[in-house]
DNA sequence: TCCAGTTCGCCTTTTATTCGCTAGAATGAC
DNA sequence: GTCATTCTAGCGAATAAAAGGCGAACTGGA
């Protein structure tokens, strides 16, 4: 977590401003602040900080900055361990590991909110009712990403995503269920699924 | 909190008319004052703050915005809205919800470590290679639980865990796969399954 | 029924992201 | 010591997406 003084100057910067504002600065805002002329550099400073775990951002979304409190005084909070993998032939107590995860390895900076699956659309892929999937929220996706996309404007489901011709088709995992065709200008993607949590009573 | 300027003047604006009314104001109220002609404008601006968690709405109602407590000071925001139901008729946005999720509800304030889930033993109850299983150590289990077993203090494996007389049956959720027994002194539970997490690539 | 709240197109402005390019400083291999 | 590689730092332009806005039509609760 080596920081260089250029780096350092931006995270002040936006910590100030966003304590002075309640919000935080555009780019632009950045860039001024900071005597630059391109806002590519400003892009690539945040970037670097974000990389580093300083600060958070949601893609492209305005004024999503955010910065994190330093990692000091880090509490029991939502990380645990990794201990291993649970096929090895050893207790689980022996097996050391620096590892650990969290809910933020899933979501990362992104702006993400979770659903509660209904239905089993997506049963062949481990997907149940019950289970609450996390997803980013975006209006696009990519071949054969599982998404929630809105049919004709009511309807939302989770499925997979696949282009044909001006066609999309939405293909559920469930050899039972049939895949929806709709025009592409009939589906419109609310986002993609980035994980699944479930949890047991 | 990625919050935007106009957003934060939309919030104190609903804090001020609510600390000083005692109730909240109407659509029309909120859109004179920030001097928007347009009620939709008004309905966007509540809606993207809704999102992002900080007010609170009851669809439909007059005057029934509630402006949330900042949860300023918060550590690990590993919190995520929950928007609703994924079978539900309408698009994710419209739906209205001040529930969240974390793996703060999944751990409450047990000791929790994860493994990393590798072969299919479990896979009809829908865990399969490469998920997460979070994992409260513990010493017992009740009957039907998911554990993570050491038997003959070599093999760790995922199970379900059923006591029959002086022994022990694991249970795999596969039908391809036979159960393990075993004499009680020979199992060591090692935790129990609280909950599962995946994530995709 | 009435009215606040909601949804629908459609538009403009603001903001973020990406690409190709230059250049200095640090690192590590030979 | 020199050379290739990598990282930080910077520029401007082109793109793409979100945020903010409008009026009109629709909806659902008291």
């Amino acid at each position: 977590m080596a920081i260089t003084r250029r780096q350092k100057e931006v995270m002040d910067f936006l910590s100030n401003f966003t304590q002075k504002n309640g919000y935080s600065p555009s780019y632009e805002e950045i860039a001024s602040g900071l005597g630059l002329s391109s806002l590519a550099t400003v892009h690539k400073h945040v970037t670097n900080l974000q990389n580093k775990g300083m600060v958070q951002r949601a893609h492209n979304r305005s004024r999503s900055i955010d910065v994190l409190p330093s990692r000091a005084g880090k509490k029991g909070s939502e990380r645990m361990p990794l201990l291993g993998r649970i096929a090895a032939g050893r207790p689980v107590e022996a097996i050391e590991s620096a590892e650990s995860i969290s809910l933020g390895d899933i979501i990362g900076n992104r702006e993400v909110f979770a659903l509660e699956v209904q239905g089993d659309s997506m049963r062949d892929e481990h997907i149940v009712s019950g289970d609450y999937v996390l997803v980013e929220r975006t209006r696009t996706a990519r071949e054969g990403e599982i998404i929630v996309a809105l049919v004709d404007g009511t309807d939302a489901t989770l499925k997979r995503f696949y282009r044909e011709g001006t066609m999309i088709r939405l293909q559920p995992s469930n050899a039972e269920m049939a895949p929806i065709y709709a025009p592409a200008a009939n589906v419109a993607i609310q986002g993609k699924v980035l994980g699944v949590l479930r949890k047991y009573a």
